[in-house]
DNA sequence: CGAGCGATTGAACAGTTTCAAACCAAGTGG
DNA sequence: CCACTTGGTTTGAAACTGTTCAATCGCTCG
């Protein structure tokens, strides 16, 4: 019942090779873990991080306030996912991390993964590549909201979460969860919530995706993909853990 | 002699405390001086990253070209920037880094940044931390582009660029170098060139700022944050490099 | 002088927001 | 078991922000 181990190793393990060794120690990564109800929030802006967080189950999403009260949401998070790796760096978090529905997630306190990364440059290696790989995630957030209408905009998302949800094995009979209200969504995008509802209702009218009951259903990828202009490259996807599409 | 190792204990320096060794040991970094021709591509989408780039003088930027001919910039960086430090963990390039007037870089080879960061901690700690830091941009940039109208996106993205030279030393009298064209802006923005030129007539007609011959010109920085409800606290700025705002 | 790049302008148009109301399903308390 | 609340979705119409297209202008450089 390694839990919180096994699931560093496939996080890793998704963004490069991990060595037997490598793998041993990770798997003896200890952490609590602990159940977090919708809307809880897990890290919040200000506070002085003191460990990492692993997704086990559920769905999470990282956002910022504004004074206004508006919010921009800037990350999804699936099980399998290390949301905030980078905390080891920072005295300091400056966006919250939250629980969309109830989930699960392992604690890890910084100071086991920073022995880890000084004794295995390999593992080292592989969570400065994960943040590259965030990073690269945040520029095409950019481009998708800034460059998109809203419609190519929501198909674009909707391929990214169930390509990452399909990589992640979590995806079942052309669906996969994605437990967002419209305003959410709308928090994302840079949408309004009634403005997400209609282009949901175009999308719907399509017959290529619809999203309902936290729910996404994907009824053709490849149709979907051409259609939002989605090039997964961005994903930084391994050989091995091929995406649906071409 | 040493410019570049000057500018790298500068760089590194604004996002941590350097010890005396840690600063001796940058001292002697070694790279290639490059002159590089506005607009110029110093490194390739598609490219295998070898060494990591300095900016000595001059303006840079960062963007990613779609298959419609569009572009999304991503990033712009200074003297005193390290545009692609992260690029030691990677493979092969997703964006484009250029030259938005000629410029001077340095190019310092991989291989000894790795080795310094793998003998001094301190030293890989803060290169974490300034990729970290690019992080919070990334994520200010998408809240700009996909909350705020034009005009608040755009005295937004002024007050960023302004105090980020100022931090830099590179402000004189109110103005600093800001050699994009309306194109560009609109490029960073997410608007259209037309708009981009009514923008700034209107941001011209408040007093607040103006953009013109390459520069940019900041008549009130207080005013001018307060438009854009700027917090330069993503910024990650250290006491001592004060922020000429409250 | 002519070429070329960038800034500027106008008018019609499209996409998105705003506001306000209605609707629906699920959950709660009397 | 019904009435009521709550959270989320759906609808309509008017107002607004930003885009498109096409033309003009001004400056710099060969």
């Amino acid at each position: 019942m390694r839990v919180i181990g096994e699931t560093l190793v496939k996080h890793l393990g998704r963004v490069g090779e991990l060595s037997p060794e490598d793998r041993k120690a990770l798997l003896d990564v200890k952490g609590e873990v602990r159940l977090t109800r919708r809307h809880e929030d897990i890290v919040k802006a200000g506070s002085v991080p003191a460990f990492c967080v692993l997704v086990l189950r559920g769905f999470l999403q990282r956002y910022n306030s504004r004074r206004d009260g508006s919010r921009q949401i800037h990350s999804f998070y699936i099980a399998g996912d290390a949301p905030s790796m980078e905390s080891i760096h920072l005295e300091r978090m400056d966006n919250n991390l939250c629980a969309v529905v109830n989930s699960e997630v392992a604690l890890i306190p910084h100071a086991q993964i920073i022995a880890l990364m000084a004794e295995r440059p390999a593992v080292q290696a592989l969570v400065w590549r994960s943040a590259v790989s965030q990073s690269s995630l945040y520029r095409e957030w950019l481009m998708r909201n800034s460059r998109l209408p809203a419609d190519a905009a929501m198909a674009h998302l909707f391929c990214e979460m169930y390509i990452r949800s399909n990589v992640g094995g979590l995806v079942d009979q052309n669906s996969c969860e994605m437990p967002l209200t419209q305003e959410m969504l709308a928090d994302a995008l840079g949408l309004t919530g009634v403005h997400v509802n209609r282009t949901l209702q175009s999308l719907r009218e399509t017959g290529l995706v619809d999203h309902k009951n936290g729910r996404l259903f994907v009824h053709d990828v490849r149709k979907l993909a051409s259609f939002a202009d989605f090039d997964p490259s961005y994903l930084h996807l391994r050989n091995g853990h091929a995406a649906p599409l071409s």
